[in-house]
Parts: C-alpha cells; sequence; structure tokens
DNA sequence: TTATTATATTGCAATATTACGATAAATAAT
DNA sequence: ATTATTTATCGTAATATTGCAATATAATAA
C-alpha cells in the first residue's frame, strides 16, 4: 500500500492529476509566479526569490519539468527556464470542459 | 524537514497550491468527472465506480471537501456530494490570467 | 428494539514528498 | 591549470499520503 493505483485509472485522468499535482505545491506555483513576472525568461536567480535552498529548488524545477510544465535550456553556467504553454493550455481545457457541463446542469444539484 | 514551509509563501500561492493539490490524485479526478457524468448529483454509488474501498473514497471525498471543491450535504442515509462551482472558477481564474501573461509575452522566451 | 444500510473514523503498513547538507559536474573566468 | 559560479545529484531525516481492514456512527426499516 501507500502508491497510487494508477493502472485503475484513465490515461487522461492520470494526466490532469499529473499536472495538478505538479502545481499542488506553493513553491511550485511561486516558481511559476516569478517566470511569469520576469520578463526574460529566467535562469537561476530563482533561489534568490525562494526561501528555500538551492536544492530544494532544483528537485521543485525537476517535478515541474517532469510534469512537461516547464522546459530549461541550458545557456553557460545557467540554466534558462521558461513555462511551455501547450501543456498549460491542456490542463486549462480541462476546466473549460468541467465548466461547459456545470452550466448544462444549471447547478440543479442536491439543495445547495 | 519533510513539511511545506507554507508560512513562506503567499496566502494566493497557498490557496492554489491547495486546489492544485486536492486534484493530484487520479481518484479524485475520476470522482470529480463521475460527479460531472451523473445528471441527478449522486452520493455512495462512487464507492462502486472506482476501484478503491469505500475508506479510501471516504478519504478522497474528504480531502476534495477541504479544498471546498465538492460538497456534501446528508440525505437520509447517504450523503449528496456535488461540485461547489465558485471553488472552481476561483481555480480557472488563475489559469486566465496565466494565459493572458503568457499571450503578452508572445513566447518570446529562451530559444524554444 | 434489532437489523440493515451508508458513510466516517481509527490504526497501521507501505510508499512518497519535502527539505537540506554535502558533494559532484560542467562551464566560465583568471 | 586553478578557481569561481551555477545547477544537479546523493543521502538522509522528518513528515505526508495512500490504501485498507476493522470498527464506529447515524439514519432508516423491520
Amino acid at each position: 500500500m501507500g502508491a497510487t493505483k494508477t493502472e485503475h485509472f484513465t490515461e487522461k485522468q492520470n494526466d490532469i492529476a499529473i499536472l495538478a499535482k505538479a502545481l499542488g505545491h506553493p513553491a511550485r506555483i511561486a516558481i511559476i509566479d516569478y517566470l511569469l513576472k520576469v520578463d526574460t525568461c529566467i535562469c537561476g536567480d530563482i533561489v534568490n526569490e525562494l526561501p528555500l535552498a538551492q536544492p530544494t529548488i532544483s528537485q521543485h524545477l525537476k517535478e515541474l519539468k517532469n510534469a512537461g510544465l516547464i522546459k530549461g535550456t541550458i545557456e553557460g553556467t545557467s540554466v534558462c527556464y521558461c513555462i511551455d504553454e501547450k501543456v498549460l493550455e491542456k490542463f486549462q481545457n480541462y476546466f473549460i470542459k468541467i465548466s461547459n457541463r456545470l452550466e448544462k446542469k444549471k447547478n440543479n444539484c442536491c439543495k445547495l
């Protein structure tokens, strides 16, 4: 036990869950926020922005990278990270779908 | 160590992270999917739908409830769960903001 | 009252995540 | 070549999550 039973769910469900999970930590939201704030897509000064040690941030960046939410290109000694719009769009589309479905139902749910 | 350093991040960042985290498991995505599928927003047959034991599902429901994504109203012996649109909207708004920001940048990011 | 049914809670084992110091690897500067 | 700079990886401790059997709770039915 303890491990998620991934194989019992659909690919779509797992895909969305992986993206959501990657965003499920304030440090990683802060990283995304920072990447959006800085105009010239930024590299390693994220370490100076966040109140976490360098290895910890490196780990969070890796998780965002694994989920496909950001990409990193090496530039000399530093790495330039930026948001992958396509993957973020995919995630957004999921919520658009949900919204559409909820609108159809017109909130005729229970007694809320 | 081991625990998330919540206090170091903004309230907004924590809010979004909590919502994302709640959706960061395929079973919980499956629950949301099911609640959307069933017209008469349904209760405990989620247990029959998902390949998980009843206590496990109860726990996942609790997490969705804690995050504010769903609400449960007692109806006799059973409980009627449904999606809370407001909270979901809040989450969606975050992505709309991101999209807008990314559009401004026009993808002039690194060499991607 | 005594089942029955539906959901929640408890307790626990297995696994995953978070965080960081120490260290490695790789490039740039001297 | 040596030294700094930047990022990644390893190892490890603390904590959290996942999943379920057993049990509790609460409302209904007999």
